[in-house]
RNA sequence: CGGGGUGUGGCUCAGCUUGGCAGAGCGCUGCGUUCGGGACGCAGAGGUCGUGGGUUCAAAUCCCGCCACCCCGACCA
């Protein structure tokens, strides 16, 4: 029964093989407008616990949540000279309401540093007021020249904090605690998804910011993709928008503010990180539905066993669900929750049961092993934390394999073809990110040779990692 | 904006060169047999062929205009 595969193999095709599975996994279609995308409910799923691991480390790192509006008198972006100089070619801008010409034109937010940093300079005004740690879950508006589901679409949702601090110092810890504690963190140990750290070039950093720290993951074409990103804008916004506080010495000071964000593209990176021939592969800790309880057939007691079991891994604070379709073939439904990369198939059939035995097989590997009724919800948490630990295991390894350290430029050049180059920023500087920029590789970050974030980005043995980015 | 391409049932496309009853696969509906890896048989539903004009006895097909989308480049979470 040699069938055509479900989908393009990824060897055949990779940005096909995506395509292939946003349809067939039902994550997301082309919005009617160009570059818009419809969520559907199984990759809004996948959002939804991005949001909430996300959401909860945020507040653990003191930030709260509020909310600003979607629309900005455009006079607020012209403020800060570099963020309208890198931001206006891509603005969506209001022109017409209530059938008049409005009298000033309003910008849809393509970010939120100015009107967030215009209420900033209403709320300080003491020493006592700061910092001031802010964050709002919101949607922004960024029309790009080229859009790609998740990756890069006319409009995202997102998270983007926004914090003010008294000085330098304290600005600059906070924006590398967020960093470290919510995004890096979150992406090792919930998306199963290792992630270099480091600084942005000034080429690649943020409009307005003086600093800019990313994480770079490696997709399985060799591919880099930005997950998140953490600024320090310096005082640039607060200058701009006059947030300013009365120090202990009863001096007017001026705040340094940060801002950092992690948006839907992390749907795009953990579907091209994960994802095999066979469909999309969510890490357990991530999975809303962390095991499917399939039905074989409706044959005397299956169903009533396998409601049981799904009823004893709920308890046991399992994600399950139950597949009782039975008027859909096996092989179909197996197939499609392959697609869906749920992390534990459940399979419930006549002939296991009558040994006292169901059969478990573990998307990762496709590993399959029977396993009796009575000992399934005992053993399935730590099956989940198994296979959690073994797809970072096994994307920590392909990151490495496709991770190579050279000597010169033209070497770095060969590298990126097939992924990530580490070389040593000295040798790489302006000049070799320049020659780079025009095959389309560019550099992701700066390190340190022990892989942590160097203070500046002159320190003496600082590397750059270069790749192709999405 | 520069270069290339495509618009035909829900999806992927064939048909256009050489005008002559609008097709295929998948999907969908019903019935039956199935059900341990995308089941099979039979019977069905579903399309103003992107759009406006022109040529013609006759246009998906030829001609002219317009629109949309896709791919490659410059911009970007």
């Amino acid at each position: 029964m040699a069938k055509a595969p479900v989908l393009t193999p990824q060897g055949t095709d990779f940005p096909r093989w995506y395509q292939d599975v946003l349809a067939k996994a039902e994550l997301a279609d082309n919005g009617p407008v160009r570059g818009t995308m419809v969520i559907r409910p199984y990759g809004y799923g996948l959002w939804e616990r991005m949001v909430a691991e996300v959401d909860a480390r945020i507040k653990d790192a003191g930030a709260e949540n509020a909310y600003f509006p979607l629309f900005i008198p455009e006079s607020y972006l012209t403020r800060e000279a570099e963020h309208v100089e890198g931001f206006s070619p891509e603005l969506a801008v209001v022109t017409h309401a209530g059938g008049k010409e409005l009298e000033e034109p309003i910008v849809v937010r393509p970010t939120s540093e100015t009107v967030i940093g215009e209420f900033m300079a209403k709320w300080i005004q003491s020493h006592r007021d700061l910092p001031l740690l802010l964050n709002q879950w919101a949607n922004v508006v960024r029309w790009e020249l080229r859009t790609r589901l998740f990756l890069r679409t006319s409009e995202f949702l997102w998270q983007e904090g926004h914090t003010a601090h008294a000085t330098e110092v304290d600005a600059a810890a906070y924006a590398r605690q967020i960093h470290l504690n919510v995004y890096q963190d979150f992406m090792e140990n919930v998306l199963a998804m290792p992630v270099f750290i480091g600084r942005k070039t000034k080429q690649e950093r943020f409009a307005g910011a003086v600093n800019t720290l990313a994480c770079e993951a490696i997709m399985r074409d060799g591919k880099a993709l930005q997950m998140a990103t953490s600024h320090e804008l310096g005082q640039n916004f607060a200058k701009a928008f006059d947030i300013t506080y009365q120090g202990v010495d009863g001096t007017q000071q001026m705040a340094w503010t940060t801002s950092w964000g992690s948006s839907t593209r992390m749907v795009g990176g953990l579907i091209m990180c994960h994802g095999d021939d066979n469909g999309l592969r969510v890490p357990p800790r991530l999975a809303s539905t962390q095991v499917v309880v399939m039905v074989i057939r409706d044959d005397e007691g299956v169903v009533d066993a396998a409601t049981a079991l799904a009823a004893e891994l709920k308890a046991a604070g399992v994600r399950v669900r139950l597949d009782a379709r039975t008027d859909t073939s096996f092989g179909r439904r197996a197939t499609d929750w392959e697609l869906k990369g749920v992390p534990v198939r459940v399979e419930v059939g006549p002939r296991d049961l009558a040994n006292g035995e169901v059969t478990v097989v573990r998307r990762d590997t496709s590993e399959k092993q029977q396993t009796t009724v009575a000992r399934l919800a005992s053993t399935v948490p730590a099956l989940l934390e198994d296979i959690q630990a073994s797809m970072l295991a096994e994307a920590t390894a392909f990151r490495d394999a496709h991770t190579v350290e050279v000597a010169t430029v033209d070497e770095a050049r060969d590298a990126a073809q097939t992924g990530f180059a580490k070389i040593a920023w000295s040798t790489l500087g302006t000049d070799g990110e320049a020659m780079l920029a025009r095959d389309a590789i560019t550099v992701r970050c700066i390190q340190r040779p022990d892989g942590t974030i160097p203070e500046t980005e002159d320190e003496p043995g600082n590397i750059a990692i270069v790749a192709r980015s999405y």
